[in-house]
DNA sequence: TATGAGTAGTCACCTATCTGACTATCATGG
DNA sequence: CCATGATAGTCAGATAGGTGACTACTCATA
């Protein structure tokens, strides 16, 4: 269960609802992690109950009232234990992969077509780990913001998640090459 | 549900026991899924009760008698149906980049022994990998082969497998100098 | 003046996946 | 002769994660 992991760390440099905790999740926390908003209140109000985060009401004119949640030291604690113990091995699991590991006896021109799906989304989300990384930089050089920036938590797994976008984006080319080629053949 | 069809797509090259299928799992197949046995067992229950795949009893005398399970008709025509869906984007679900997601408030000293343990398991695998696509492509060069083998599906998530492996082992280094630099400042 | 999009959150149910314990037989090494 | 590991498979129960439907208010825009 280490999706209150992944709440309890995005939560660390932000105090955050519920719902700009999804939006999250959607953008900088979904290079390591990945949940639905009806999740992220759940785990939220369990999270509370156990003391690891404190909520506090935020009464809004315009807007529907929100609660807004931080970690406390518990959660702090929680977070330092997670950290000590063995980090399971973590591995691909993609429909994708699936789709391409039986491409001998399939339809080519279905594999290409979500290949080509496959290769835009992923540089799209190349894109936006740019422009968030860019963001957490600022003007500072790359090796000066990692020696001296404050945060370089969430720099260093955006990175991760912008490898991994880029490399399934000319994985996916490539396959779509090769298929390309057999097809001509 | 894509564990039934990891599962097709595994037992399209070969017919193999739920044991051996599992043995699969471990190896090869884990570039792309992810399994235990008694999943598995459990799915070749499902699979063949609904036709998908058909079990033989093979009876051994000098180990326990087993049952082979090879992909029927139908199954492949599932699988040409899965193919043609729409892919569900992936992400990387690790619990070590929610450690390191939350780098900044944490004991640098565990998150270096982590990653350390993680970059010798990934250099592990990755070599795993690398002798299996080259018993693979045999003494072929790499694109003689994807141009004309009979079966390049496994190939190529393989090939996806080592980048993959190769890009964790990579980055868990370059977290590893970053959080020594700043150590040592 | 509807209509849709954004903010904020909740409930109920379902299914996928993991944990741990179990039964057998045979082969190998100490 | 006993322990270990490989082969082959099963069961029960827990938990994590996903799906779909829902309320309620405000703002912009067509």
């Amino acid at each position: 269960m280490a999706l209150r992991h992944a709440v309890l760390a995005a939560l660390l440099d932000e105090e955050l609802s519920g719902y700009q905790l999804a939006k999250a999740f959607d953008m900088g926390v979904a290079n390591f992690w990945h949940a639905l908003p009806q999740q992220l209140y759940a785990e939220l109000t369990r999270l509370e109950k156990e003391g690891l985060v404190a909520g506090r009401e935020v009464v809004q004119d315009t807007r529907p009232n929100k609660r807004l949640f931080r970690v406390t030291g518990g959660g702090l604690a929680e977070l330092e234990r997670f950290a000590a113990e063995a980090a399971k091995p973590s591995f691909i699991r993609d429909d994708l992969l699936v789709k391409v590991q039986a491409a001998d006896h399939l339809d080519p021109g279905d594999l290409i077509a979500r290949l080509a799906e496959r290769a835009a989304f992923s540089e799209a989300k190349a894109e936006q780990f740019e422009a968030l990384l860019e963001k957490m930089r600022g003007d500072r050089a790359e090796g000066e913001f990692l020696l001296h920036g404050e945060r370089i938590g969430p720099y260093l797994t955006c990175r991760r998640g912008l490898d991994f976008e880029r490399a399934n984006r000319d994985w996916c080319r490539e396959v779509i090459a090769v298929l390309r080629a057999r097809s001509a053949v």
